[in-house]
RNA sequence: CGGGGUGUAGCGCAGCCUGGUAGCGCAACUGCUUUGGGAGCAGUAGGUCACAGGUUCGAAUCCUGUCACCCCGACCA
């Protein structure tokens, strides 16, 4: 490709509405153009990378066996109405009407779509087990899009969905899908790490997501740097650590009345931060006759959401309740509750039970007890894990001690089960001759996302560094100065055949700019090979070769021949 | 959904307070010079000042409404 046949258009300043720099160099390299919120136009240079992370997904898919396909984005929505998630995805769901009033949504997924089909198609358990997958637009309407494509509203994904006979059969297939997508990664050359991530509603479903690792991640990782440990911390289980300690204070009714917060409390009281318990209140499920529940925390720990969520006694989805319902409930504001004296159910945090001479509210405004402790002063509530695990708690599997990353969520990949062939009642015959549900896997990857997840973890001052198996080029040629030097000119165009008849992709600048633009353009655009081919390097017999992010050097022309074949093989060209 | 902010040329911004018919830098176009790290000079083109209504002799500017986009929050006791 020649840039004067080529859009090229590039920007030196940033655009204001860009926060983070994958989403500042996507739009400064016009890889991508704003169409509205959340939704964005692939230009020629973006979809060029767009491509080459889709082609490694879809060799190391049809590796493992799977069988691309393509389902419609627009899904009738009686399909949603079955599996109930017409519904209960909410409002995440685009969902329009045809000219009869029919209504429909645009996919943010597939599992319904396979399903159909498969309950059609696939009837036999010799045809399992199966795997179908799809590279395709799919449309999630985000509470707040953000980051460019990191966080879009209408994106690529590649999602992929197996059938099996039975559980044993789908475990063993989900390794596979987990050794593929580990592949995938690697082939992209992108630092990653798999962990547990939650596993949803389906009890004892297993469920791994794939982070590429990034500071500007929006996911937390817990993992052990010395194990194989590691989890979303979403869902990383917080382990109690030490004894209840005797009590040594007395229990005392103290007037607080400018402290509504933890760190008010802190700081007017000189109470060690660990020594103080937050009572959280929420609202109650059905199960428990009570309206709200109240869940304590330690003053520095944060409640976990979704492990409160699995709580039987909590509403799902989790609701805090107002101030207005907690005075109604209790008598006292928030910023003066507490486990003494409290007229609804509560649930202590295990670190909270091992408590002791801790400081709370007293249930009555502006004043807080101090000196509380389990057993002497209140009975021992239920204890829960109900916290997110912090950098130096204790992993789950006894492994060490935990340290928190970052990272950019990329891939998931999911056991099922049966809640969709169920639901739809997708049948296959067994060896009896007996129908059964099959069980069902499901495997995703946001091939956009991974195009801005390898920038924020490739780039420096001069814009992108792309991981080669995904630069939009692989090699540019500079000729400097072309218009006027014909054997720079000779040289360029001989370069840029036989590169190209080498394989590569090959981008000659052959715009009559300063060098100084040339160079600029090549380097934020992230192309990993540089050939600079100039008259002062000619008068000395060479070309100017720089790897991206590297230093320059020079490869005489005669040798020109022999670095071509090193560069036939890629490879080599890193070296 | 709540709070805040911003809409002026492709991009980044000034002008608005104090009303008088729109400007700067980058990018683009033409010509000449220049050519190994984002050139210089001269010239050119590009704007219903988000939209609608109002006040006024006169509105980018003041008032009202609408829309769009961005940020923060929606774990706070």
């Amino acid at each position: 490709m020649k840039t004067s046949n080529f859009h090229l258009v590039t920007q030196r300043e940033v655009p204001s509405d860009a926060e983070i720099v994958s989403h500042q160099l996507m739009l400064r390299t016009g890889m991508i153009r704003k169409l509205t919120s959340g939704i964005y136009t692939w230009t020629p240079l973006g979809l060029r990378v767009l491509r080459k992370v889709e082609q490694v997904v879809r060799e190391e898919m049809d590796a493992a066996g799977c069988l691309e396909m393509l389902m419609p984005s627009v899904q009738p929505a009686e399909l949603w109405q079955e599996t109930g998630r017409w519904e209960d995805f909410g409002p995440l769901l685009l969902k329009m009407a045809d000219r009869a009033g029919r209504e429909f949504a645009f996919g943010p997924t597939h599992e319904e779509v396979i399903t159909e089909f498969a309950r059609g198609e696939v009837r036999s358990y010799k045809q399992l087990p199966i795997c179908f997958y799809q590279i395709q637009t799919k449309f999630r309407d985000e509470i707040r899009p953000r980051f460019g494509v990191m966080r879009a509203r209408e994106f690529l994904m590649k999602d992929g969905y197996s059938f099996h006979i039975d559980d044993d059969c789908l475990d063993r297939f989900y390794q596979v899908m987990y050794r593929t997508y580990s592949r995938i990664f690697e082939r992209l050359e992108l630092r990653f790490k798999a962990v547990t991530a939650d596993s949803g509603a389906i009890g004892g479903a297993v469920s791994h997501e794939f982070h590429v690792l990034a500071d500007s991640g929006e996911d937390q990782i817990a993992h052990v740097p010395d194990s194989g440990y590691a989890a979303n911390v979403e869902q990383a289980e917080a382990i109690a650590q030490g004894e209840r300690a005797e009590p040594t204070e007395a229990l005392r009714l103290v007037d607080t009345p400018n402290a509504r917060t933890i760190a008010d409390l802190v700081e007017q009281f000189d109470q060690p931060i660990e020594k103080t318990v937050k009572t959280l209140v929420v609202a109650a499920s059905d199960d428990i006759d009570a309206d709200f529940i109240a869940l304590l925390v330690r003053g520095d720990h944060e409640l976990n959401a979704i492990k409160a969520e699995k709580l039987p006694q909590v509403a799902t989805p989790l609701r805090m309740a107002g101030e207005e319902e907690i005075r109604a409930a209790i008598g006292a504001g928030p910023g003066s509750l507490g486990p003494i004296k409290l007229p609804i159910p509560c649930i202590a945090d295990r670190q909270v039970a091992l408590m002791s001479d801790f400081s709370a509210g007293a249930n009555t405004d502006g004043k807080h007890y101090f000196g509380i402790n389990w057993e002497r002063d209140l009975a021992l509530p239920d204890s829960a894990d109900l916290r997110n695990v912090v950098a130096g708690d204790p992993a789950a599997d006894g492994s060490g001690n935990l340290a928190l990353i970052r990272g950019i969520e990329v891939g998931h990949i999911f056991q099922l089960g049966r809640k969709y062939s169920e639901a739809m009642n997708a049948v296959v015959m067994d060896e009896n001759g007996r129908g059964i549900h099959p069980a069902m896997g499901c495997y995703g990857i946001g091939v956009s996302r991974i195009v801005a997840a390898a920038i924020e973890q490739n780039h420096d001052d001069n814009g992108i560094i792309w991981p080669e198996p995904m630069a939009p080029f692989d090699v540019v040629l500079l000729p400097l100065n072309a218009k006027k030097s014909h054997r720079v000119r000779e040289l360029a165009d001989r370069l840029y055949a036989e590169l190209g008849a080498a394989g590569l992709d090959v981008l000659m600048d052959d715009r009559p700019l300063r060098p100084g633009v040339m160079f600029a353009d090549a380097e934020l655009i992230g192309i990993p090979h540089h050939l600079v081919i100039g008259d002062r390097g000619l008068d000395n017999g060479v070309v100017e070769y720089r790897r991206r992010g590297a230093e320059a050097r020079e490869i005489p022309i005669d040798e020109i021949g022999a670095w071509f074949d090193r560069v036939k093989t890629k490879d080599a060209l890193s070296r």
